[in-house]
DNA sequence: ACTATTTAGTCAGAATATCTGACTTTCTGA
DNA sequence: TCAGAAAGTCAGATATTCTGACTAAATAGT
């Protein structure tokens, strides 16, 4: 058991940080939406978080600010949209600043889901903490969440 | 400028897990999938990234082993892999120990492109290691080497 | 050895997700 | 005030993924 654990360890030493990133984000992302499902609401499929991830809780977003952070087109995240807005998810109001533009919303429906998954996380969040400890998990969001400021600004220099 | 940046630490401190961990791995496999373009393997789409995340380098995979890793289904693993057949990444050898099963393994071109991939997330890694310091980036991988090892034991419990 | 069951992979067809191009309406800057 | 630029939509094409039904080979239980 202690053996095959350290030679497990071993397979490690050469991973990059995509692989590194890649196996936590994908524990976190199937087990969400696995709870949502159980949860009833399961007339949303796997695309669809991106939108829940991505969208502005208090104010809303716009459909181009979506498509944007989320690396789509707009006519690919209208799509998405328009199947949460049907489903009772999403609704829009229009942008009082500008006639083109609408908000998109969290119905009270939609912000129950944002919540279910928020307190997921958390529990996620929780259990891992207990495996590696406190002080490691504390460690490993403080750097990712330094990580994550320098990225963003990355971007947002337009 | 020195404001602003205190600004965005803010926001950053109730984000959960799951958004720290999804910002920098799309910020790795973008960059990633874009420098495969622009060297020349421009036949591969993004959900071809996958399969080379999961393939065995030296031993090759089964297309039933790529599906449980990436979880999706044979059939759907199945699509892919033959297209990077058809474009001449990937061969298959009849396992010689299974008449039923195949071993997917990279052709010359194939490591070529793993090769890159490699280099390219390895230079994503030291321009991390530059901005957030090389203390940070090594105690940032030793961490989530110790969380991927309790997620995969979660899953190989089969 | 013989049958059951499981496992690896395929075929066919449907549903979902994403893209490109062309368009309308509204906003913004010179 | 007019020429882009930006927000969003419509239409059509392609790509991705799924479900169900299937074949062939391996394995377990007897």
């Amino acid at each position: 058991m202690v053996h095959s654990k350290e030679k497990r360890w071993k397979q490690q030493e050469g991973r990059l940080i995509g692989a590194l990133l890649r196996v936590p984000y994908y524990t976190v992302t199937y087990q969400v939406y696995e709870t949502l499902i159980a949860s009833g609401f399961d007339d949303i499929t796997h695309a669809h978080l991106i939108v829940f991830q991505n969208i502005n809780e208090k104010h809303g977003s716009r459909l181009t600010e979506l498509a944007r952070k989320s690396n789509m087109t707009k006519q690919s995240m209208g799509y998405l949209v328009n199947n949460l807005k049907e489903n009772g998810y999403l609704e829009d109001i229009p942008d009082p600043h500008d006639g083109r533009a609408r908000r998109l919303c969290l119905t009270e429906r939609g912000a129950a889901l944002v919540q279910l998954a928020i307190e997921t996380v958390r529990a996620i969040e929780n259990d891992w903490k207990e495996r590696i400890g406190s002080d490691q998990m504390d460690t490993l969001k403080q750097i990712l969440k330094e990580l994550v400021v320098l990225l963003e600004e990355d971007t947002q220099e337009t």
